[in-house]
DNA sequence: TGAACGCGTTCAGTATACTGAACGTACCAT
DNA sequence: ATGGTACGTTCAGTATACTGAACGCGTTCA
């Protein structure tokens, strides 16, 4: 079996880079690697060509971004789930109920996750499925990223596809800017609802919501409880993004 | 110039697998990065034998882990550096005092960076020099995060070398503990002084500090404002380091 | 039931990366 | 001013990685 030696050291030299507090020289990178200075010149060349590193006057690099991190305004979807996860899982342990993120793709909600509660009547559904964002809480809570004439655009549009009158539509999308969150206490799904808030990244931009549902009357029964644990989860999604100010609504 | 096909590849296949949100197979890594199977087959080994991937049943792997990411309770200087700069710099904007990030080093406390106010009197000092962790406010703040036990122990090490009184110093961390910062109101140069308080890692372990200083008069003058810019700016580089709780002493 | 297809895996042959030695340059010590 | 040292860089020769074709297996479809 064989990758290269070329691959396994460029991992070792960006794991080494990460731990290094200035920009280093050439030698000093090839003694910490314990490998020649003609390959790890090759090796640092090749990472300011892809961006991971600069470089600093004539002897020095510095590191600037490893692979898959979380670049401002940019999040990798996959890294968005890792890191948003665990907020996921606090949000249903505390409120013990159907727990998702969702993003959004073009005119639809998509779900990268779905976490079940530990008890016996819960919200299970099919996340494959892709919703309309007007039609579900989760849709509602990203849309508030939105400016106000491309939330103008888009309840236009839902408008034309018979999903709703626009008006409405802007009203409560600008409602749950207000709040902080969106409820939906009749769901797509007959009997469920659902509250959503949404997860920023490290610039502050919408790039998703954490959604709790379940069934509607159990909701309605602890609704206040279930805003705030799923406003405090998406600030814990968004911290973990790297946002550092006040959730939106607060 | 060159440097390995495998090297390059790599570093797309991660920021690939970075952007996947379900476990992966070996031909939708190969027709997502347009590379032969059997090279495919060699990066995805590697890269679960370098423990970045784990293998997901007979046909599946899984990202866990990028290069140089911060993992729960270990964090590379670099990447504090790098995360916490910014709230450095935004402290140092508001103070219109010198920042400095700190962390410990055996007994010493070592500075990471230095960042000067935008101002012609101003505390600038040789960081290069580490200094004992009892004598500035960077090491109190630091020393926070010790068990009671390993606190005794520090303070019994700097009487035995006639830097201060146990007692004192004890009582002094446990202020710094209850408030969430340290003062020095005359730091080891003549006529400065400094506030200082801890950064924490994802899991809440002290890693270092971040501190302002500057003339010992002028801080005294706007102390209670510096104190709540030091607090807002740790618990930003906190927040940048993955922490999600409340700040100590809140 | 049998053929076709797609996937993970192997490996011999092909292709290319890696590197040791040497060079040019800058800096330091005498 | 000179010689020594260390660093970044080059490149011809050396070393090893990469991959196309084939295989075994499981699944699907007619």
């Amino acid at each position: 079996m064989s990758s290269g030696r070329g691959s396994e050291r460029v991992l070792i030299l960006l794991e080494w880079l990460a731990g290094q507090t200035r920009a280093v020289t050439l030698a000093e990178a090839s003694a910490a690697l314990e490998a020649p200075k003609s390959s790890v010149l090759n090796l640092l060349r090749m990472l300011v060509d892809m961006g991971y590193a600069e470089r600093e006057g004539d002897t020095a690099y510095r590191l600037v971004r490893l692979p898959g991190e979380v670049a401002a305004g940019h999040v990798l979807q996959g890294t968005l789930l890792r890191r948003c996860e665990p907020a996921v899982r606090a949000a249903v342990a505390a409120s013990k109920e159907t727990g998702f993120i969702a993003v959004v793709d073009g005119a639809y909600v998509r779900y990268l996750c779905k976490i079940l509660p530990d008890r016996e009547i819960r919200y299970d559904r099919n996340i494959e499925i892709p919703r309309r964002t007007v039609q579900v809480s989760s849709g509602v809570a990203i849309l508030t990223g939105l400016s106000d004439a491309a939330l103008a655009d888009e309840a236009a549009r839902a408008e034309a596809e018979g999903l709703g009158a626009a008006q409405a539509l802007v009203e409560r999308v600008q409602e749950a800017r207000a709040a902080g969150y969106a409820v939906t206490r009749r769901g797509v799904v007959e009997g469920a609802a659902g509250v959503a808030a949404p997860i920023l990244d490290a610039k502050g931009k919408v790039v998703g919501a954490l959604n709790i549902a379940g069934p509607a009357a159990r909701l309605a029964e602890n609704l206040d409880q279930i805003i705030d644990i799923v406003r405090s989860g998406a600030a814990e999604a968004s911290a973990a993004l790297g946002w550092r100010g006040a959730p939106l609504g607060a």
